[in-house]
DNA sequence: CCGTATTGTCATAAT
DNA sequence: AGATTATGACAATAC
């Protein structure tokens, strides 16, 4: 915007009414012996106001008549000063009144970063976990099923094996019953490779539910290796403060036989598996050569470190998680993942209706919680993360949004000085048209226009309207 | 060796 | 009431 210009095209008028000013005055001079309705009428056609004797008001509407006149004082020249980006400048006032409700609203507006972020458009972590889980849950599932190929024999068509089916019982779809069948093919081989596994290492047992956290763990208690025999059938005294666990179920006693076909019994019961011998030749990831779960001499002069043991645990069991060991330990007839991603219902009826000792219980549970907890760890943290993007992203858009601000608040001090201008050069243009009774000019410097409710424009000496903003300033300061 | 990021785990509260 | 989920805190590990 153009300020000097304007203000240049100000007073040009200024001057220039100044010289029509003082052309009237003589012209007035030259009439001054007429009818005083003549000499108003004059005035009146020279837009001039005549104040009667003491009488120092006029109305707004003689104000305004004198503005129509002059074009720039019209409202729509002042609204012209306002910048574009206050919005339609085309209805003067009501953009003015739009602009600061706008601008209050802008400024005012306290955002509320967690409102933020749930407003966000592209917010998603109040819904999405769940979505997102379901959907990782479906691409596993898939992903579970068709990157096995090789755990099923060639030629051989999947569907074959599905007998007619439990399915109540394990409440599943057919996409389940799908995976189900492959990680129960899974599940067989595990149990395969434990049936044909000649080397039970003890050791590694109690190594594995040494570790720190299956200590600190509120379902494990602390036991003690007390007998081991040659087939690998271990029994454990537990301790008697501790919950009674009771591994002679387990592995000792009948388990590693009868227990063990029992359970693949069982399972066959539930239709999800076929032959044994059909799987034979397959490999699986349980599986470790014996050697490597030899204890070295360090782990067998029972460490009680946890590093040791975690060295040990890391030397030979890279490719296994630690429940993954302790259910190999423990012979859990499932899979790490089959437990933790098992319907609850199917979870409760697993419990009870396989022969699993308490230990193989309490462990199957801390898997599943550990697992699902392992899951929410990831949501949580992937949530976490998301937060702090769209966070940052709030910051920047907050940003952008006070620097738009700023310069539509630059925009409108320049409005406001403007308009203070023009209103000084209205005033001082109203002045050099009044005149006292007695046709003198009123000296701007001594009296100043005062707006009342009514619609009148006083004359006001200045004293009184200094006095008068004083007495209020005074009375706000006393409210306060 | 130190700092940092990642990951798993536990405790606890909330759902 | 028990299961699940969310989250802060801690520790182990890798880089």
């Amino acid at each position: 915007m153009d300020h000097r210009s304007e203000e240049e095209k100000n007073e040009e008028r200024v001057s220039g009414q100044k010289e029509k000013l003082q052309q009237n005055n003589e012209d007035e001079n030259k009439v001054a012996d007429k009818p005083e309705w003549e000499a108003e009428k004059t005035a009146e056609s020279r837009n001039e106001i005549h104040l009667n004797g003491t009488d120092t008001s006029f109305s707004l509407e003689d104000l305004f008549q004198l503005l129509s006149s002059q074009p720039e004082y019209s409202l729509e020249n002042i609204s012209e000063d306002f910048p574009p980006l206050l919005g339609s400048t085309s209805d003067g006032i009501n953009s003015l009144a739009h602009y600061n409700v706008n601008f209050t609203q802008a400024i005012s507006h306290d955002v509320n970063l967690h409102e933020a972020m749930l407003l966000y458009p592209n917010t998603t972590f109040r819904r999405e976990p769940v979505a997102r889980t379901s959907q990782a849950q479906e691409q596993f599932l898939q992903l579970n099923f068709h990157s096995n190929p090789e755990q099923t024999l060639p030629g051989t068509n999947i569907t074959g094996f599905v007998p007619p089916v439990d399915n109540q019982m394990w409440n599943l779809t057919s996409q389940d019953l799908l995976y189900d069948l492959d990680a129960n093919i899974l599940d067989e081989i595990n149990l395969l490779s434990l049936v044909t596994e000649e080397n039970f290492d003890p050791m590694e047992v109690s190594q594995l539910f040494e570790e720190p956290d299956s200590l600190n763990s509120s379902h494990h208690c602390n036991f003690s290796l007390s007998v081991c025999d040659e087939e690998g059938a271990i029994g454990y005294s537990s301790d008697p403060v501790s919950p009674h666990y009771d591994l002679e179920g387990a592995v000792g006693g009948y388990y590693p036989e009868s227990s063990k076909l029992c359970h693949m019994h069982q399972r066959n019961e539930s239709g999800f598996h076929g032959d044994l011998t059909f799987h034979i030749f397959h490999d699986h990831t349980y599986h470790t050569k014996p050697d490597e779960l030899e204890p070295t001499s360090e782990s067998l002069s029972w460490p009680g470190k946890s590093q040791k043991v975690s060295r040990y645990l890391n030397d030979t069991h890279r490719n296994l998680s630690r429940d993954e060991q302790r259910a190999k330990a423990l012979h859990i007839p499932f899979s790490v993942d089959e437990i933790v991603r098992m319907p609850v219902d199917s979870f409760n009826s697993m419990l009870s209706r396989y022969y699993l000792t308490d230990l193989q219980v309490s462990l199957i549970r801390d898997i599943r919680r550990r697992g699902k907890n392992k899951v929410a760890a990831q949501n949580c943290r992937k949530r976490k993360l998301d937060m702090i993007l769209n966070l940052e992203d709030e910051v920047c858009n907050l940003q952008a949004k006070k620097e738009t601000l700023k310069r539509e608040q630059a925009q409108c001090n320049k409005s406001i000085t403007i308009m203070k201008q023009k209103l000084h050069d209205l005033c001082h243009d109203v002045f050099s048209r009044l005149k006292d009774s007695e046709g003198r000019p009123v000296d701007p410097n001594l009296y100043a226009l005062q707006c009342n409710h009514d619609g009148t424009v006083l004359i006001v000496p200045k004293e009184l309207v200094t006095s008068g903003h004083k007495k209020e300033g005074q009375k706000g300061k006393r409210k306060k």
